[in-house]
DNA sequence: CACACTTTGAGAACGCGTGCACAAGCTCGG
DNA sequence: CCGAGCTTGTGCACGCGTTCTCAAAGTGTG
């Protein structure tokens, strides 16, 4: 039932469609039938031409003169982003950061449920975390064949995640979002997206020393 | 002692340079005295024709022939990164993620020291989080100035984001990490980088859903 | 029905980033 | 000192994404 895409989306796209999807739930709630692209690009930080040619994207959805179907937009996007089914979905490495992303709340919401915690630590196996038990990491093929599972979330230190890609690869796994501060390669056919903590600090602080010091200045290195 | 840049370092650039320098830490560490950019381009998951365009914008540190030497590049790339300085970092709120980047280890070590934490909740306030206690939000601006803070990382719910974004620029705060999933606009002169992990993992679906019905395949949604 | 007003959809120009290809420059062996 | 072999630095072409702009297509009013 999935609709071929009339042509290819860009990249660029895809990653904003979520924006238009918030701002739409967000609308939707207080009554509001039509949504200009002006108003959304407003909501979604973004400007009106490029959430114009986003949504041409997927095809003539609005109305000249009016504006968008909020309720009809919604529910075209979510079907483009796959947000009208349930993704079962792994976590491997339930240290802090694992943990904290095993119990937030945000992504049951959208359809993408915790279904499976794996650690490699014995001591951890068993253990209760929210729901959920963490689950040997000897156990992962298995556990997550049984689960049919597709997407995996990486969050063990930087020296196993190459291993524990390959292994979620191995298992059936053809999408990763990977939070370990290593570089980490998948086969095609498997897409691995990368979110890095302190990159995105050691960005925000090229930028910050650029400005000069203006502002608060930073202290000098004692260590 | 801030070097004046030869050019303007492009966004794409910048963004890599961190990869870079965590490569080159960890050849560093085997005692290597050279690399040539091919090497670095493995390491950091790129291609050599990048890296030597990426270098070339910071100055010409190469020898021709034989390759970048480790340790000089590396002490250019975290100078050009802010990296030799000790960066104070505030959190504002303490929830699942925000506890969980308190007690992230890998921030330290680049220099971002996590010295204050920041919550609404009442009942949070004073209570320890690894060495750290809360603080109250009502005593936000005091503690930023007190502790010369550039770089704050805002965990709030989406409701709270844009108020304490404000916040944090009007007690001087000019680099921004933002974990909230809500669109939030700061002023000219400040930075601001988002992460969202809803997002990634929808961006991951659509592509998922792409692929086709081949491995695992989703379940339809019941609720 | 005609006209003023609104808003979409897309053509076109521009700018940024990527990757190829190669000259320039270095080392090393003889 | 010369020539073979590497590796860098960069000019150039290409493609993607953004933004400007405007015709087309709708609504509403008198």
């Amino acid at each position: 039932m999935t609709a071929s895409p009339r042509r290819r989306i860009p990249e660029a796209t895809v990653a904003r469609l979520p924006l238009y999807y918030r701002a739409l739930m967000e609308t939707g709630e207080r009554q509001v039938a039509t949504i200009s692209s002006e108003r959304l690009a407003e909501l979604a930080g973004v400007n009106a031409a490029k959430v114009r040619k986003d949504l041409s994207y997927l095809g003539s959805y609005g109305t000249r003169g009016v504006g968008y179907d909020v309720d009809y937009l919604l529910h075209e996007i979510s079907r483009e982003l796959g947000l009208t089914r349930d993704w079962p979905v792994a976590i491997v490495g339930i240290g802090n950061l694992g943990r904290a992303l095993a119990n937030y709340r945000g992504f049951g919401a959208r359809g993408f449920r915790v279904e499976v915690l794996i650690d490699a630590d014995p001591a951890l196996v068993g253990h209760q975390v929210g729901d959920l038990a963490v689950i040997s990491i000897d156990d992962l093929d298995r556990v997550v064949r049984e689960h049919n599972i597709a997407i995996g979330i990486l969050a063990t230190p930087a020296a196993a995640a190459q291993e524990v890609a390959d292994r979620l690869v191995a298992a059936g796994v053809t999408s990763i979002l990977n939070f370990a501060p290593a570089v980490c390669s998948v086969p095609d056919g498997v897409s691995m997206r990368k979110v890095d903590l302190a990159i995105e600090l050691q960005i925000l602080s090229f930028y910050q020393l650029r400005r000069g010091a203006s502002g608060a200045t930073p202290r000098e290195r004692t260590g």
